[in-house]
RNA sequence: GGCCCGUUCGUCUAGGGGUUAGGACGCAUCCCUUUCACGGAUGAAACACGGGUUCGAUUCCCGUACGGGCUACCA
C-alpha cells in the first residue's frame, strides 16, 4: 500500500492541501503503508520560490512527515520532483507509447488557431469549446495530416503537442472508493495535452506515470479531479495496464462558512495557511495557522473531522487514534463548510490539556520579546489560572497583560457605573485590611474582603478586579490577587483612590 | 450553458425501511459564584421539495430545486 500527496510548488499549501495530505498519511498509517511526497513542477510559468520548502515545513510542523521523497529522504523511486523525473525521459516515453498504440497523436495548432477554433464554435454556439471528436478533424494534427507531412513537421523542429485522442460514444466507468461508481460518456472528455510543447507533461500524463513506475497504490487528491478522472481511465486502458491501475478516493472540498465556494486565502476570519505565507511576487503575506497560536495536534484534528468522522462520539484524537479509525468508507460525499468557531473551540481543549509549565515555555520568549524579566515558574502560575479564558496561549499577553506590567484604569463608565466616586472609602479600607494580612494566599484576602465594611458599604467584587487589572473579566479573583503579590495589589488600589 | 458530484439542527456530523432522529460547536435558560468565566444541568434547533416502490420512507428509485466542482499547452 503505497500513497502520495503531490503538490505543486505553485504558492502557500492551503489548508484544503493539508487537508489531502492528512487523510494520504492517515490511510498509509493504518495500513503501515508508505506515504510519499512528490512534487509536481511541470508548469514553469507558475512556479513559485520557496513554495516547494514552504510544503515540506508545513507538512513537518502538522506532524505528518511523508516517510519518502522530496524533503524527507530518497526512496528507491526516485526523483520525487517531475521537472528531474522529466530529465529521465519517463513522460515522453509514456507519451509515445500512446502515440503508437493510436491513444494519442500530435497536434500543431498554434495557439490562434486554437483561439480562432474556440470563436468559430462560440459563434456557432458552443458555450464551451473543446478540442474532441469532432473538432480535432478541423484541426492540424496527425489524424488530419498525412504522414509526410507530419514527419516534415517534426524534422522542421515545428511546436508541437500531444494529445490524448478520446474515443467517441464509449462509457467510462470507474469506481471510486467514496463515490462508488461513476459513468461518464467518452463524448463529455476533450482530447487533453499530455505533453506540452516546451516538452513537459501535463498533470494528466505526469501524475500517472509516476503513480505507475511509483507503485501507487491509492490515488487520494480533492473533488476537483473528479470530471478529468475519466481521462486517467482511458490512458490506463490504452497503456494496456488497467491491472497496475490505482483505487481513487476524491476528498470532498473544504467550503467558504459564509459566502461560496471553494475555501480561500483572502478570507479574513481565519487563517488559511498551516504556516504564514507570503508569495515572494505579492505584498501581501497572509498568516498562518501556527501563527495565529493554534497547536499543530489541534489544528490536525480540526482538519481531520472535515469530511470525516469515525462514526462514535469521540472528536477529541492524537494522530495514532485518528490512524486507527481511519476509513474511507467513513468519508462524506459533500463538501464541508469550515466553521472558524469550532476551529477555535478545538485549540483551546487542547491548550487546557497542556501542563501549565509547557505553556509557560512557550510564552517566555513572548514575553521577552516584549522586554518582561521574570521567572519561567511565575508565568506558569499565570497560565495556570488563565488556561480556562482563553483559546490561545498568547492570550495571556493581552488578557492577562496585568500579571507582566501595571494596568491602567481609564473605563470611567465602567467606574461610573459602579458608583466607584461614591465608594472610595471602602477601597481604601479594605486596602488598609489586605495590608494587615500576615500571610497572603487566596483564602485569607477572600475572608478579608468579605469582612470589609465601611459606613454599611461593601467593596464589589467586580470593581475589586479592575483595580488590581484594569479588566472587568479575568480568573478567580483571589487567586489573582495571591499572584499578583500584597505589595503590587495595594500599590494599585492605592493608585486609584 | 454542458458534464460530473452532492443535499440530516445555523455549522460539522451520527444513524438508517418502523428511532422520543443521537453527538459536537455556537446560542439561550438555570445552578455554582458577591464579578466575568470555568464546571454542571436543561432547552430551542434538522431529515430541501414532488412523485414513485412499500403495510410503512428521513433512509431505496426517479424528477425538481438548491449547492459545489470541472469545462487551459494550470495543477
Amino acid at each position: 500500500m503505497r500513497v502520495r500527496f503531490a503538490p505543486s510548488p505553485t504558492g502557500g499549501l492551503h489548508m484544503g492541501g493539508v487537508r489531502t495530505a492528512l487523510f494520504n498519511y492517515l490511510f498509509a498509517k493504518k495500513h503501515g503503508g508508505d506515504f510519499i511526497l512528490r512534487i509536481e513542477d511541470t508548469d514553469r510559468s507558475r512556479f513559485v520560490e520557496g513554495a516547494e520548502q514552504y510544503i515540506i515545513d508545513a507538512l513537518k510542523w502538522c506532524g505528518i512527515p511523508p516517510n519518502e521523497g522530496v524533503g524527507f529522504g530518497d526512496g528507491p523511486y526516485g526523483p520525487y520532483r517531475q521537472s528531474e523525473r522529466k530529465e529521465t525521459g519517463i513522460y515522453h516515453r509514456y507519451a509515445m507509447k500512446l502515440v503508437e498504440c493510436g491513444a494519442a497523436y500530435y497536434a500543431f495548432d498554434t495557439e490562434e488557431e486554437l483561439e480562432q477554433m474556440r470563436k468559430r464554435m462560440e459563434q456557432a454556439g458552443v458555450p464551451s469549446p473543446q478540442y474532441n471528436h469532432i473538432t480535432r478533424q478541423h484541426m492540424r494534427n496527425s489524424l488530419t495530416l498525412s504522414a509526410e507531412e507530419v514527419n516534415k513537421l517534426l524534422q522542421n523542429n515545428t511546436p508541437y503537442v500531444i494529445r490524448l485522442k478520446v474515443p467517441r460514444n464509449e462509457e467510462i466507468k470507474f469506481h471510486d472508493i467514496i463515490r462508488g461508481w461513476v459513468v461518464v460518456n467518452s463524448n463529455q472528455v476533450d482530447d487533453k495535452v499530455l505533453l506540452k510543447s516546451d516538452g513537459m507533461p501535463t498533470y494528466h500524463l505526469a501524475h500517472l506515470a509516476d503513480d505507475i513506475e511509483m507503485k501507487i497504490s491509492h490515488v487520494v487528491r480533492g473533488e476537483e479531479w473528479l470530471p478529468s478522472a475519466p481521462a486517467h481511465i482511458l490512458i490506463y486502458k490504452a497503456l494496456g495496464l488497467e491491472n497496475l491501475m490505482p483505487e481513487f478516493a476524491h476528498l470532498p472540498l473544504i467550503l467558504n462558512p459564509d459566502g461560496h465556494g471553494k475555501i480561500s486565502k483572502r478570507e479574513s476570519r481565519f487563517p488559511v495557511f498551516p504556516l504564514s505565507w507570503k508569495d515572494p511576487r505579492e505584498k501581501e503575506e497572509f498568516i498562518g495557522y501556527r501563527e495565529a497560536g493554534y497547536f499543530p495536534e489541534a489544528f490536525m484534528n480540526i482538519l481531520a473531522l472535515i469530511g470525516w468522522n469515525p462514526g462514535d462520539n469521540q472528536e477529541i484524537m492524537t494522530l495514532d487514534e485518528m490512524a486507527q479509525k481511519f476509513d474511507f468508507a467513513k468519508v462524506n460525499k459533500a463538501g464541508a463548510k469550515f466553521d472558524p468557531e469550532k476551529a477555535r473551540w478545538f485549540n483551546q481543549v487542547y491548550l487546557r490539556k497542556k501542563s501549565n509549565e509547557e505553556l509557560a515555555r512557550l510564552l517566555m520568549p513572548e514575553l521577552e520579546k516584549k522586554g518582561w524579566k521574570g521567572e519561567e515558574s511565575y508565568v506558569a502560575r499565570v497560565c495556570g489560572l488563565m488556561k480556562e479564558k482563553i483559546h490561545f496561549v498568547k492570550e495571556c499577553l493581552e488578557l492577562g497583560n496585568y500579571f507582566f506590567e501595571e494596568p491602567e484604569c481609564k473605563d470611567h463608565e465602567f467606574l461610573k457605573k459602579k458608583k466607584f466616586d461614591e465608594n472610595r472609602e471602602v477601597y481604601r479600607v479594605l486596602a488598609d485590611a489586605l495590608e494587615n494580612l500576615s500571610s497572603w494566599e487566596a483564602p485569607g484576602i477572600q475572608e478579608t474582603f468579605k469582612k470589609t465594611e465601611f459606613e454599611g458599604k461593601k467593596p464589589d467584587m467586580q470593581t475589586f478586579r479592575y483595580l488590581i487589572s484594569g479588566h472587568t473579566s479575568g480568573p478567580g479573583l483571589f487567586e489573582v490577587a495571591e499572584l499578583l503579590g500584597k505589595d503590587s495589589v495595594i500599590k494599585r488600589i492605592k493608585k486609584n483612590i
